[in-house]
DNA sequence: ATAGGGTTAG
């Protein structure tokens, strides 16, 4: 279409007819699209001999043309040399190479064209410093965020509920949801109208960070407060549910707009199919793409990006690969982010090739990958205990332009940790405060967790005191860390300190909370402690899942046989979906207990079911064939506790086996929705 | 705003 379009320009000159000046810059940001360079200076040179005069329109398409290609030099002199041509550089143009400079992580350097346009007489409106403010607020620097707000009231421009909008889920993006509250405080006593932007960030921040009551109640108010429209109140409380986990609710309040005749819009469907995905009902997202299709919504980056992250983290990689494939063919909006998501996946499954495979296909199409993307290969790689690998790419990315966030430190801060590399670790906090960066509590949580597990708990007291100083409120990451780390210690003194300082700092234990200290019961052979942790999380209202069912059934194998008889009964009451460490945890005990012949047994049939095995069963079954070949049989299959082991992996290969059969997504079904 | 980093089970 493009090259048409060129074709017919040139028959133009040609035969002497002068082009619209807003026909070509339609042609120059299709050129600059496809990253066509030579035809847009081409073009470019046609335009000043032959006319149409570029205008402001013409020289911004450009601009923002060769900032998205990342060619922010270009643009840079593009925007000093047209004043020549009789064009003055204006808000527009300086706004766009602004943002442009901090999406790249050049914060200082945006602040300079700030201050450029200032002196050359051009005055930076409310979106000049909105960019910045977003900007500082994603270095984590909200302090002075916080205080270009006050500095534009000072020069009497008015703040808007934009910015407000901006700094607000700043804060909430740095988990001091009740700074978030201030400020919405504060912007409603200037009477500034908060819109359904400032709930969505509030009720999302309240049910992710916040507290669940806070949430609540704010959408109650909300109700009563007639600020905003039904149906905006409509998707903020499907967004709001989702993040409390309340996914029926979400779905009902969707069905009924629906009776009602209203239509929900893209942000409700894409709350409700991303809240799917994440919650491993991956088919339940792409039921509700189809609804969202059959009342013929556009399908915006998000729906693509969650659909696959449904996909992806159940490890339907191919499945995943060929919808991308099909959205891309389709015309529907694939970015970064898309790719970024199938990154994790391959990572998740521990398909290195795979990951890299993908990484390598998106910057072939011409997506770059961002600071997140990077993070994201970067966190994948250190996991996979290559940090070497890892570095080299965080200085890749700094060569590229793209400077490294808090993402990037936090991912390759992980990494070092992991390894027990903890004094590098801490080179690289002390780095990012050097390139202006703000540890924030997640750079908090991971070097905490690196003392926990490879040093001493006194080191990681001492973190979390540091995380004071910093300013930081310790969220219940935080506190689950800690807690962790006294139970591995078996410090119980500690450990209750640190729950009833948890409880006064307003946290209330979560599902994470119970399964650490059922943990560290099981481990410590306190089965009767454990059984009662779980009575406590029952009625506290928390729902217990996989991890606190293999946690126990771990507890269970090793306990003496009456009770571990008695607990497992009451196990199988709840219903527990079993995964590849439930298999993990009976195939080991099958060894443990002197049956490696029964573990391979196992392993066979659980392989002509095609169950998914991972690097750990692997390591379990070369273990079994080390204790047949060594000998290492004593168990008799007919003891009560062998006879247990085999009821329980009997029971977790028949769901398996009929979870198989269960009416998988028809390949086709994508085609057929859109 | 709704998608992508930190805590828990082998």
């Amino acid at each position: 279409m493009g090259t048409r379009a060129l074709g017919i320009l040139c028959r133009m000159r040609d035969v002497g007819a002068v082009p619209s000046s807003s026909a070509m810059t339609t042609l120059f940001e299709f050129l600059l699209r496809v990253g066509d360079y030579g035809s847009v200076w081409k073009m470019f040179r046609d335009m000043i001999r032959e006319g149409p005069c570029p205008s402001n329109y013409t020289f911004n398409a450009m601009i923002l043309g060769f900032c998205r290609k990342g060619h922010l030099r270009t643009a840079e002199s593009l925007l000093n040399v047209m004043g020549k041509y009789k064009c003055n550089p204006d808000v527009c143009g300086y706004n766009i190479l602004i943002n442009a400079n901090c999406i790249r992580g050049w914060t200082s350097s945006a602040l300079g064209w700030v201050q450029l346009m200032i002196e050359r007489g051009c005055t930076p409106s409310i979106l000049t410093f909105n960019i910045i403010v977003n900007a500082l607020c994603s270095e984590g620097n909200v302090v002075e965020a916080r205080k270009v707000l006050n500095e534009i009231q000072e020069i009497g421009l008015s703040p808007n509920v934009a910015i407000y909008n901006t700094l607000i889920n700043g804060h909430v993006k740095a988990r001091d949801v009740g700074q978030a509250n201030m400020l919405y405080e504060e912007m409603r006593s200037k009477g500034i109208i908060p819109d359904a932007v400032t709930f969505n960030i509030l009720v999302a921040g309240h049910f992710k960070f916040g507290r669940k009551e806070d949430g609540d109640r704010l959408l109650r108010e909300l109700l009563v407060m007639d600020l905003l429209p039904d149906h905006s109140l409509c998707d903020i409380s499907v967004a709001g549910l989702c993040w409390a986990g309340r996914l029926d609710e979400a779905m009902e309040i969707l069905e009924n707009m629906l009776e009602k005749g209203m239509r929900p819009s893209v942000v409700a469907y894409n709350s409700v199919i991303a809240a799917y995905s994440r919650a491993g009902l991956e088919e339940d997202a792409y039921k509700v793409f189809k609804l969202m299709m059959k009342f013929s919504l556009t399908p915006s980056s998000s729906t693509c990006s969650s659909l696959l992250m449904g996909l992806s983290r159940k490890g339907r990689l191919e499945e995943a690969r060929e919808h991308l494939y099909k959205m891309m063919h389709k015309g529907l909006p694939i970015n970064k982010v898309a790719f970024t998501v199938l990154l994790e996946g391959y990572f998740r499954k521990g398909d290195l090739a795979g990951a890299k495979d993908i990484w390598n296909e998106m910057q072939c199409r011409g997506i770059y990958p961002d600071a997140v993307a990077f993070s994201a290969f970067i966190n994948g790689l250190s996991k996979a205990g290559l940090i070497e690998e890892a570095y080299d790419l965080f200085l890749e990315m700094s060569d590229k332009g793209l400077m490294p966030n808090n993402f990037v430190y936090n991912s390759l801060i992980a990494g070092f940790c992991n390894l027990g590399r903890i004094n590098e670790a801490q080179k690289l906090r002390r780095e990012m405060k050097q390139n202006g960066l703000v540890p924030d509590i997640f750079t908090f949580n991971i070097i905490i967790n690196g003392f926990c597990k490879h040093a001493t708990m006194k080191s990681a007291f001492d973190a979390f005191m540091d995380m004071h100083c910093a300013g930081l409120v310790p969220d219940i990451v935080t506190y689950n860390t800690l807690i962790g780390g006294y139970c591995e210690a078996f410090d119980m003194v500690k450990v209750n300190q640190f729950m009833n300082n948890m409880y006064a700092n307003g946290w209330e234990p979560d599902i994470t909370t119970y399964n650490i200290r059922i943990h560290g019961f099981c481990s410590s052979r306190k089965m009767n402690r454990a059984v009662m942790m779980l009575d406590e999380l029952l009625s506290a209202g928390v729902v217990p899942d996989t991890v606190t069912y293999n946690t126990m059934i771990n507890g269970v194998c090793k306990d003496i046989l009456d009770r571990a008889m008695i607990i497992t009964a009451k196990l199988l009451k709840m219903a527990f979906i079993p995964n590849v460490i439930t298999t993990n945890v009976l195939l080991s005990h099958f060894c443990k207990q002197g049956m490696p012949r029964r573990a391979l047994m196992w392993c066979q049939k659980l392989s002509e079911i095609s169950f998914e095995f991972d690097q750990v069963s692997y390591k379990i079954m070369d273990q079994a064939y080390r204790n047949i070949h060594e000998d290492i049989e004593f168990s008799k299959a007919t003891s009560g506790k062998s006879l247990l082991l085999e009821f329980l992996m009997y029971i977790t290969y028949d769901y398996f086996s009929r979870s198989r059969h269960k009416q998988e997504m028809n390949p086709e079904s994508f085609e057929l929705i859109v």
